[in-house]
DNA sequence: ATAAATTGTATCGACTCGATACCTTTTAAG
DNA sequence: CTTAAAAGGTATCGAGTCGATACAATTTAT
């Protein structure tokens, strides 16, 4: 079947855009996959911003992310806080500095021209396969979906707003948008 | 516009692909830079089987590449052979070891089942969209496309058969199927 | 109250990667 | 035809990644 050439040509995209992060970063002393933790960090919620998510989002173990995330901070581009209630979690956040250089790469990254330049297809249809196709592989191989809020099946909606169902705190507009490690689809 | 959701979706499932990889090439001793050499290899024609268009074709430069190749080939899945005609040339071939390698991988990353879990989307659409998305990207940032001669603006159809306009050499059917450093797309 | 699990850090060894230098061969220039 | 420039490969160095292991601190389960 053509299910190969579909997973060849989205290697060789994956390869074309680990150049792009490659190169954007070296500009800034940077790895690709200091760039790729800093992204997290940017888009991921209040349950989700320590180092351990950030290991099982990129795939890597916690002793390893934990080097990146040291350099990050004395990069200037994370600050580290303790948690209030449990004294062993450490919450990651992106400095205003940090915050820029992703605005930035997400600026140089633009899809806008290669998507104008192929005319038949529009942002949204390739948004809705993608995410139908990211849901079946996480679905298959079973790893945590770090979907956002919004999308999750443990999300209720109250008459005041959204609410956690694991943590029972409520979630605002702009939490619903960011992305979770408890993240589940709805059956 | 979407056009960053797509981006963020494209690289959620690049960092899925490559924990996959990574997996898989753990197993037997092989690196993800190995794996994508070893893949590429498997690919290419006979005019992109050095160590230069592998350094070409995964963005890295010839010296990072002629070390993943050394110990490709001290391992056993990868073989050098000089070429004749020019003596600074080195052409890799993968061994048997190494295709069979591959091939069981390319079965391990089969997209068949994430895709049948979502119905609404055939391999074919996704193959389409992916060439697309993969030539607008390539004709923005001008890198090379590594494309199959069969869609190569030097590709001469000829009464007997296809002759690669560059090279003037005859090409047969399993040729035009295979990567190329020389590849264009037509205007 | 004690054991087990969880979170984060530190250290070690193998490996990646860019940069630089170097060698050989081919090609271009004169 | 000679010489200079360009191209392909390799070797080496330093900074960084990564898995594995060990360890400390805290929380949870028993």
């Amino acid at each position: 079947m053509d299910t190969q050439q579909a997973n060849d040509a989205l290697e060789r995209l994956c390869n074309l855009l680990r150049m792009e992060t490659r190169a954007f970063g070296l500009q800034y002393g940077l790895q690709p996959v200091q760039m790729e933790a800093l992204k997290y960090l940017t888009q991921c919620n209040r349950y989700s911003d320590t180092p351990q998510a950030v290991g099982e989002y990129l795939g890597l173990t916690k002793g390893t992310v934990s080097q990146s995330l040291k350099t990050l901070e004395h990069k200037g581009f994370v600050s580290k806080k303790p948690d209030s209630q449990d004294k062993r979690l450490i919450h990651l956040t992106p400095t205003v500095k940090g915050i820029n250089l992703i605005k930035k790469a997400v600026e140089a990254k633009d899809l806008g021209p290669a998507l104008a330049s192929t005319q038949s297809i529009t942002a949204d249809d390739l948004v809705h396969i993608l995410h139908l196709l990211l849901r079946g592989i996480q679905h298959v191989n079973g790893r945590k979906a770090f979907g956002a809020c919004h999308t999750c099946r443990f999300n209720e909606q109250h008459a005041l707003g959204s609410v956690c169902g694991l943590t029972h705190e409520p979630l605002s507009k702009q939490d619903i948008q960011l992305l979770c490690r408890e993240h589940q689809y709805p059956e």
